[in-house]
DNA sequence: ACGTTATCGAACAATCTGTTCACTAAAATT
DNA sequence: AATTTTAGTGAACAGATTGTTCGATAACGT
């Protein structure tokens, strides 16, 4: 890809993550990122069609970048329901966020939360789709498949939106730990 | 209050409803909304600042409805986790959401319905912390009270989405079964 | 050095927003 | 029934926003 495009992608997301931690995206004007991307108002429309494309590509670049690091260590991950692993692909998913690559924890901490939380619902139910076996085993019988997946990665996702709210002070193994309870184990 | 003002607001209201069920939210105009309202722009401007507090009312409007005819029922609804309990609080909300009161399942099929969904869930927070001692006892204990409430909430919004996404086939009594499965019961 | 491609910048019509105002009709008050 | 108060009308308005166009310029890859 040409240099140029990259710079003037990259100065656009850039622009866009700044205006996302100020504003809600509805108040969020083409003119206001170009001008604090420093590009001409043809250059943006030759890069994305509209803004909700705009925030469609971010978004995919945000998560697939995580999501595909995540495949990559594949099977290295122990299994997900083995709370006690110190490494299960939900504790990996937690402390990705933690790092703040690409200052996402702007964009996740920012009113526009729900916004990436549901790109992230939607790929964490792929990752999860993919993995199916692993998941049934804990599954109640009488629920379907769909049922179960769409529960797990929603439950995944609120754990992560209760601890950007409340500011983030336990650590990523904290969460994960909440996580596996609220999914798995019960008070009798 | 003024009967005109009354049907003002209704015609602007079903207006909106009709617009939703159709585009989405970012995608309809003012103009859209008074053409189709048979009324004037100035009167839409004396109601409604803006687009998104029209929104905001209605979604007050459909949610506060169901929740207070809730609470004024208030005791009679058995408990909580009684799980074959015929009328439990859940189970009563499933069936006001099918009785399709005010055509409200036109807004939570629609494309849209993430919108509703947000403002169901916060009202189904406050029920939820109201009613807390009842929640608690089967909260694993190393959970934070707001946790649980939150994961409640959002497992319960989760469920009918789950329901609307899938055509609303299951009868409520069966989603309110699966609600529960995934809160309570569990696999060894 | 070359042809190709991205960006610029300015201008553009079309649309949308939110406000204003003088006028009319309906409600409430006396 | 007459009067005052309130709500709605319709048109017009400035200002902002969108998405497009085009010739000129500069950067790119080879």
């Amino acid at each position: 890809m040409d240099r140029r495009q990259k710079k003037t992608r990259e100065a656009i997301f850039n622009a866009f993550c700044d205006l996302l931690s100020k504003k809600h995206y509805n108040q969020i004007t083409v003119g206001e990122i170009i001008e604090r991307a420093d590009v001409g108002r043809a250059t943006f429309y030759a890069h994305f069609e509209t803004k909700d494309f705009l925030l469609k590509e971010l978004c995919e670049e945000l998560f697939c970048h995580i999501f595909d690091a995540m495949e990559e260590g594949g099977e290295r991950h122990k299994h997900i329901f083995e709370c006690n692993a110190p490494s299960s692909v939900f504790l990996h998913l937690l402390q990705h966020l933690q790092r703040n690559d690409r200052n996402i924890l702007h964009l996740l901490i920012c009113e526009n939360n729900e916004l990436f939380l549901k790109y992230f619902k939607d790929n964490l139910k792929l990752l999860i789709q993919k993995q199916l076996p692993r998941f049934s085993e804990k599954k109640p019988s009488a629920l379907p498949d769909s049922f179960w997946i769409n529960h797990i990665s929603a439950t995944f996702v609120e754990s992560v939106r209760w601890w950007i709210e409340n500011g983030m002070k336990e650590s990523p193994e904290t969460i994960s730990e909440y996580f596996l309870l609220a999914i798995i184990s019960r008070k009798e």
